[in-house]
DNA sequence: ACACAGTCGACCAATGTGGTCAATACTAAT
DNA sequence: ATTAGTATTGACCACATTGGTCGACTGTGT
């Protein structure tokens, strides 16, 4: 890892984390090639090596990166006060989305590593994960106002119904954007359209 | 593509058909590994070139046999006369988990398939995912009662509303279950929490 | 003119690729 | 026991791709 790398302007360090964030979302580390990455990313491959000493090491500085960026943004952003859980929820979706604005792989890239074998990550790197979980878990359900949901039906398990709910909408909008680049969407649209499944959600959810 | 490979017993027939699909819905046609399937199957790797006389015939052949398995089983075992949504969504979820018996990658393998570049496979195998794209409209909408939902909400965004939640059901099993055996699972426990899942859906977007 | 950081891509050994085929193992009939 | 014929294997092939190196080149500031 060379210092050198913090030095370049953002543009060009965002285009290599994206590259590699995306390589090693889709193919995961094994497969990840370093000559797609420098493909990708517009860079000769002399580059990468210059800047990460490894692919290993450049993989472990995604998931360094890319854990605090979701610590951060994702879960320091969300503010517990508001006590309806399906407006908690539409903020987490929003804070994803400034995300993806930026590094449009990463929550994928993050995801996919939470599924995968972490033992051969360094110990630091597990930490991070954990207190990310951690965090997460606290941001999404702490102080959430249970009286807002009819009495007839167990609270917990709507948590689960109306998080799958929201997590298909994002599926299904990722597949339907697959083709367009993203920063030409006008996403006001989608968000309305959003918030109207969300009305719904708070109709018949609530009392 | 030779008859001989009709002739073997059908474990043998299907721990290929399993091991191929596996490793095309997990790395895609073009980074599928000829030599991982073999391993995976427990096949020398001259039977594999003896049945099918290249990779893209036993492509083709893997997707007109899970095209027509998914358009028997999953759709033509559902009977339209019940005209209750929900009801409908869980039939066609027990038969995807029939299939799912038989071959654990076949729905994730149709599916990737769906998500692919299908400009390189020949039109008979198109025409036949076109096929089952409109019979699974039609199994899954056709002849619903309206009736039965809440007055005061859109029922085909309910439609989606819905599918969304039992397919992160889904999925949250299928990582819940990842690591196991499936022939050692007993079924039963999660069938039965799937059904209280949706006899909630039931109470909230029923009337 | 010089120094020097930044950048590239041809190149390397190693590994993996789809596909072949001579050599076996197996089966059944004589 | 011999034969014929089929089922099966895995070493092998030419070729592509891999992670990583390094000498050559560019651009800038002095």
């Amino acid at each position: 890892m060379n210092d050198k790398f913090f030095k370049l302007d953002q543009e060009k360090r965002d285009r290599i984390i994206n590259a590699a964030m995306q390589e090693f979302a889709e193919q995961g580390y094994d497969k990840a090639s370093t000559n797609q990455i420098v493909k990708q990313a517009g860079i000769g491959k002399g580059m990468l090596f210059y800047y990460f000493d490894n692919k290993q090491t450049l993989y472990h500085y995604l998931l360094d990166y890319g854990l605090d960026m979701t610590l951060d943004k994702l879960f320091n952003g969300i503010d517990t006060s508001d006590r309806d859980f399906i407006e908690r929820m539409y903020k987490i979706t929003e804070q994803k989305l400034e995300i993806f604005k930026q590094y449009p792989d990463m929550i994928s890239f993050i995801g996919t590593f939470m599924l995968s074998d972490q033992s051969a990550v360094p110990d630091r790197i597990v930490k991070k994960y954990e207190e990310l979980q951690k965090k997460g878990l606290e941001k999404a359900y702490e102080n959430i106002d249970y009286s807002l949901f009819r009495e007839d039906i167990d609270v917990e398990k709507a948590f689960k119904l109306i998080q799958w709910t929201i997590d298909g909408y994002a599926n299904e909008l990722k597949a339907r954007l697959h083709n367009h680049k993203f920063n030409e969407i006008d996403l006001d649209p989608y968000r309305q359209e959003f918030y109207d499944y969300l009305a719904i959600l708070k109709r018949v959810y609530y009392q």
